[in-house]
DNA sequence: ATCCCGAGGG
DNA sequence: CCCTCTGGAT
C-alpha cells in the first residue's frame, strides 16, 4: 500500500481498517456508561480533560443520588462537587450539571434536545459533547473531535488544521455520514491502545503503511 | 490565550 | 517531575 495517497483514499482505508479493528456501532463502541441521553449527556460532560474510566467510577453513584434532570437541578452544589472531585474541574463541572439540568427543567421539558443548536446552548455543553451525544443517543450523524480524533486525525494527514471545528470539517468532508459516529469512537480507541499521545506504537500499527507519520 | 483541576503513567 | 486524559467558557 503506497503511502503517498490522497487523502480522500487514505481516509477510506482508515475507515476499514479501523472497523476491522473495532467492531461494533457508535452505541457499541462508546466507552462512557450510560443509561439514556441524560446521563450519556452527564457523563460526556464529566469527561473533559479526564479518563473515561475515571468517569465511570464517579457516574454510578452520581446516578443512583440524583435521578433525571430535576433532582440533579436541585442537588447541593458541595455535595455535587464532592460526588464529582476526583473527574478534575470539578467546581466547574460542577456548575454546569446544575446550570445544564435547569436549563433542560426549565426551557426542554427535561428532556436532552437533538438539535445541535439547541444542544449547545447547554451550560457545559460545547460542539464535541453535542456530537457525542447525537451520534451515540440519538444515532444522528455526528463526529465529535476529542483530543484523540484531532491528534490521529493530525498524523493520518487528514486535516492540517489545529482548530476542532475545522478538523470535524474536513473529515466530514472525507468519510461517508453514516460512518462519522463510529469514525470517532475508533480514533479514541486507537489513539488510546496504539497511536498514543507520547510514543505511538507505529509497530503494531494497521495503519502505519498509509501514515505519513509512521516512524518504523 | 488563559483558566479550570484531579489522578495516573513514564 | 512533566505529560496526558473523549473541553468549555471567558
Amino acid at each position: 500500500m503506497p503511502r503517498q495517497l490522497s487523502a480522500k483514499r487514505r481516509a477510506g482505508v482508515v475507515v476499514e481498517r479501523l472497523a476491522a479493528s473495532y467492531p461494533g456501532s457508535a452505541a457499541e463502541l462508546c466507552a462512557l456508561a450510560h443509561g439514556d441521553p441524560f446521563e450519556l449527556l452527564v457523563a460526556t460532560i464529566l469527561s473533559a480533560q479526564c479518563t473515561d474510566a475515571r468517569v465511570n467510577e464517579v457516574t454510578p453513584r452520581l446516578f443512583a443520588a440524583y435521578r433525571g434532570p430535576a433532582e440533579l437541578a436541585g442537588a447541593d452544589p458541595a455535595a455535587l462537587e464532592e460526588l464529582i472531585r476526583s473527574t478534575g474541574f470539578f467546581r466547574a463541572k460542577a456548575a454546569s450539571l446544575l446550570g445544564m439540568s435547569a436549563a433542560l427543567v426549565e426551557r426542554f421539558a427535561c428532556e436532552v434536545p437533538q438539535a445541535i443548536d439547541d444542544l449547545v446552548t447547554l451550560p457545559g455543553v460545547g460542539r464535541k459533547t453535542a456530537n457525542v451525544v447525537r451520534s451515540v443517543a440519538f444515532g444522528v450523524p455526528g463526529l465529535p473531535v476529542d483530543t484523540h480524533v484531532k491528534r490521529l486525525s493530525k498524523r493520518l494527514g487528514l486535516t492540517v488544521h489545529e482548530d476542532p471545528e475545522k478538523i470535524e470539517t474536513d473529515l466530514c468532508a472525507l468519510v461517508p455520514k453514516a460512518e462519522w459516529g463510529a469514525l470517532s469512537l475508533r480514533l479514541i480507541l486507537h489513539g488510546r491502545a496504539v497511536c498514543v499521545a507520547r510514543r505511538p506504537r507505529c509497530g503494531e500499527c494497521v495503519l502505519a503503511d498509509v501514515c505519513p507519520s509512521a516512524s518504523l
